[in-house]
DNA sequence: TTGTTAACGCGACAATATTGCAATAATATT
DNA sequence: AATATTATTGCAATATTGTCGCGTTAACAA
């Protein structure tokens, strides 16, 4: 099944990368030039998702929010994210914190996702 | 504010007390003998976690998970949980994991909550 | 230019959670 | 024990988030 291109895709792509934060569903649309259908923007997220070229995290309100990845292993089977994020209480931003974390799991157990998420106020809000 | 103790709160409480793994919503109702309203399940929950007495976590599937708290710092006024929950794919399990975690933020941030979750497989279904 | 089908738009649907309000019942007060 | 106060509940309505089916559109290859 192989991918094509589009419009809508590629703006998508282009907020994602120049957003220094996580976006979800509401917040893109806001930034999308033209209307885009809420099934057709989570059917992109996803398949981005899908395709390791975005990491999605589920945010305190439960929503999905979707960061472009930066600084990843491209070369990695293995697309893993081992990094927190944190979410500014005040101005809503959720960002990438740098420092990978390596938890320790019980005997016998194997890990799939992380999913680390701090909330908070950053600099500018404190 | 005072709060009154009510039998279906108590009977909650207990059913989170021995459940080994953290409770959604529906998993919850399951294990109730009475009927209990959806709405006041969720409030029940949600004073109890605004009481300190449980914690709650969103999952990677966007749902709220309720656990008891155990070796809390009763004491603190500060009530912070700075430890992974795994959930496991198979059998849908939700635990605690021992180990606290400490993560250093940027200069100036400031955290307020933790939600650290890692899925996979536990050693039961490996 | 034409054919194939990935991607889209639209509407319906599902699932989760919250809210307003009247009724109920836990606790305090008399 | 009887009564008053109001926290808590049940119910229905509503909000929010995300998915799915399906007919149409358009990207890409032949
Ligand atoms: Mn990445
Ligand atoms: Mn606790
Ligand atoms: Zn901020
Ligand atoms: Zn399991």
């Amino acid at each position: 099944m192989k991918r094509r291109k589009t419009q809508s895709q590629e703006e998508i792509l282009t907020i994602l990368k120049d957003s220094k934060s996580a976006l979800n569903h509401d917040m893109l649309q806001a930034k999308l030039t033209k209307k885009v259908d809420r099934a057709t923007i989570y059917r992109i997220l996803n398949r981005f998702s899908d395709d390791g070229i975005v990491h999605k995290v589920i945010g305190d309100d439960g929503k999905q929010y979707f960061a472009f990845c930066l600084n990843c292993d491209e070369e990695k089977k293995q697309h893993t994210h081992n990094h927190f994020h944190f979410k500014c209480l005040k101005c809503g931003k959720m960002e990438c914190l740098k420092h990978e974390i390596d938890v320790s799991l019980p005997k016998g157990y194997t890990s799939e996702t992380f999913n680390g998420l701090i909330s908070g106020y950053c600099s500018d809000c404190s």
